[in-house]
RNA sequence: GGCCCCGUAGUUCAACGGAUAGAAUAAGAGUUUCCUAAACUUUAGAUACAGGUUCGAUUCCUGUCGGGGCUGCCA
């Protein structure tokens, strides 16, 4: 039982001398620093509820809690609050109970833990990553490994949109102009070299639309017509009549694609349980459609086409399937949401989507509801802001798309500059130096993007790349490095519970250290990483604080240093765990 | 037009309805015979505006202004 539940426990005992009414919600929270105590109890609730004087209230409380709770030692009231000091005792049992446990701070998956299905990075197989997929991937992942740290059974899954029109465009470019080219060849990536035959076709079927309306067609009748375009709707009927030339085409370029893509995953440290492919998927929903009309909760209109409406929830009609009883992109993500269901046990199904899609996911999960499914509301659409650039939204139109692989390596290349300018890593091997460049080039990169509350948009800043000081990834890897360089130096000391009198300091990590838990239930609660990335940062700021105002080393009490030594020890490995939940490496040395 | 999200120091981010709104960065001043100076200490600096709800509002409600998104038989 933590603290906090036995404090609980003995307020509510308290109170019930008092009074048998429905008592409000304790709130107790962390002493700000500028007041004596460790805990506090906010009072106004209750003096509220008892019509009591909140000075009174909060003796009588603290009296009681100082006599009845071992824990605590003394209390004093503020205004509404009441702080309790809490015993250094407590904070030392709890420090040698933990010391020796593996992973603190997780829970165990439970039997009856029900299974989380993760969804993120839905890439489209007719260009590389960019930076909107890492800010993607970077949270789906995360949100994945804190759940699991919950005690939660997750699956982590991706679909991957290798279907459509746009997909037919780059192989008929590779097609027309390719000749019998591979990436290999090339010398680029499978995604790259699937990208830039993207983007050359795109080139081609604009001068070809130039044309047209040059030769007086009109601007959308020019886009639809260009003989490219039409080609590529040829190639993707050709397609999905199963044509074997074409679908062998279709394998033969996407293979290439998902090599490149396996890389970048690979390097970016997420990874997938399973893949779904839309391929396989999007003729999935085609008979969702045809029982939501028989139970009327669809309607077909005049020219045919299908729709649902949802005017009753304040929102327009919406179509599930067009006129010529083909899908559309709901069509298969209702397809796809049921088949889930079917193939696994599922508590909750997270969609780590963009915010521009919050009304496609609001409009999903309520025609779900609709067609009467119970589980339509274990639906939950992790929404995040997109990643803007200070010219605007990233468009690959526009061309200043920032591209995953050239961010990765270009952090890589700023943590070798700013380490060799530092002077650092110079008693390392070149492989061990470079493997510790991409540690923390990638640290930077995955604490910017993960400390901002998903919610928010994002401004990226190309020109003042992303910092290496201050409220930072390296920041967090610096202190876990330094607190290794400290035990190797002294591994033998052992402390083995003895008393010592606490600092402030040390009490003030203690603290912090004994919040980790709470700090990965918040976060799970929220699917918000941020918790987990703003928790590191304030326990390494109170674990320096330590740092520079006791010598750890330095003192002639041999059982003071143990446990100053042990401090240190469990702030490592609380620390490296948190940024294991955030997919950043913890160094050794840095 | 309708719906949704966001407005906090110069800048980038914090703050389950709680105490004197915290950090980082940029600017100023310091700290290395001492466990890693990618660190630490210190000075100055902010809740867009107007109402309301209450013991208490950056947070909730209403309105105004500003930014973004959605409102496709695209994905």
């Amino acid at each position: 039982m933590s603290l906090s539940d036995v404090l609980c426990k003995a307020v509510i005992h308290f109170l019930r001398t008092q009074t048998q009414d429905e008592l409000p919600k304790l709130e107790f929270k962390p002493t700000q620093k500028a007041f004596a105590g460790d805990i506090t109890l906010v009072l106004f609730p209750l003096c509220k509820r008892l019509q009591a004087n909140p000075l009174a209230l909060g003796g009588e409380i603290g009296g009681f809690l100082k006599e009845r709770v071992a824990e605590v030692v003394d209390y004093n009231v503020v205004g509404g609050f009441l702080n309790l000091c809490i015993s250094d005792d407590y904070y030392l049992d709890w420090l040698h109970a933990v010391k020796g446990v593996k992973d603190f701070g997780r829970t165990a998956i439970g039997e009856s833990a029900g299974v989380t299905l993760v969804e993120y990075s839905s890439p489209n197989t007719n260009k590389p990553l960019h930076l909107g997929h890492i800010r993607n991937n970077l949270l789906g992942y995360s949100v994945a490994e804190i759940l699991k740290a919950a005690g939660h059974r997750v699956i982590k899954t991706q679909v991957i949109n290798d279907r459509g029109i746009h997909i037919c465009k780059p192989i008929l470019a590779w097609q027309k102009w390719g000749r019998g080219e591979t990436p290999a060849q090339a010398g680029v990536k499978g995604d790259h070299w699937v990208g830039a035959y993207y983007v050359r076709f795109d080139a081609a079927y604009r001068v070809q639309v130039a044309d047209l309306i040059a030769r007086g067609y009109g601007e959308s009748e020019a886009r639809s017509q260009a003989p490219l375009l039409r080609e590529a709707r040829e190639m993707l009927r050709k397609w999905e009549a199963g044509d074997a030339e074409t679908r062998a085409l279709w394998r033969e370029v996407n293979s290439s694609v998902y090599q490149g893509f396996s890389e970048t995953y690979t390097r970016l440290g997420v990874d997938f349980d399973e893949s779904q492919y839309e391929s396989d998927t999007y003729l999935l929903g085609k008979d969702l459609v045809a029982q939501g009309l028989e139970k009327g909760v669809f309607y077909k209109k005049s020219d045919g086409s299908v729709c649902c409406d949802l005017t009753d929830a304040g929102l327009d009609e919406k179509v599930v399937l067009r006129s010529d009883g083909t899908s559309v992109y709901i069509t298969q993500d209702l397809g796809t949401a049921v088949e889930r269901f079917k193939n696994h046990d599922l508590d909750r199904v997270i969609y780590t989507v963009g915010d521009e899609q919050d009304y496609h996911f609001k409009v999903l999960f309520l025609i779900l509801k609709k067609l009467g499914y119970p589980w339509a509301a274990k639906l939950r659409h992790l929404s995040y802001g997109m990643v803007d650039l200070p010219s605007g939204r990233m468009k690959s139109r526009v061309g200043n798309v920032v591209d995953a692989d050239e961010l990765m390596d270009e952090m890589h290349r700023t943590a070798r500059e700013k380490g060799v300018a530092l002077g650092k890593l110079q008693g390392c091997s070149d492989a061990e130096r470079e493997r510790l460049y991409e540690a923390i080039g990638m640290g930077a990169l995955k604490y910017h993007l993960l400390k901002v509350d998903p919610r928010k948009r994002i401004l990226f800043n190309p020109e003042e790349s992303i910092d290496f000081v201050g409220h930072t990834g390296p920041f967090l890897q610096y202190t876990h490095a330094r607190i290794q360089s400290l035990l190797r130096r002294t591994g033998k000391l052992k402390w083995q519970g003895e008393r010592v009198t606490l600092a402030p300091q040390e009490r003030d990590i203690l603290k912090h250290l004994e919040r980790f838990p709470q700090a990965i239930q918040l976060a799970a609660e929220q699917l918000n990483p941020a918790w987990i990335a703003h928790y590191s940062y304030d326990l390494v700021k109170s674990f320096n604080h330590f740092y520079q105002s006791t010598r750890i080393l330095n003192v002639g009490n041999a059982t003071l240093r143990a446990f100053r030594l042990q401090l240190a020890a469990q702030t490592a490995v609380v620390l490296a765990s948190a940024l294991r939940l955030l997919g950043i490496v913890a160094p050794e040395r840095m």
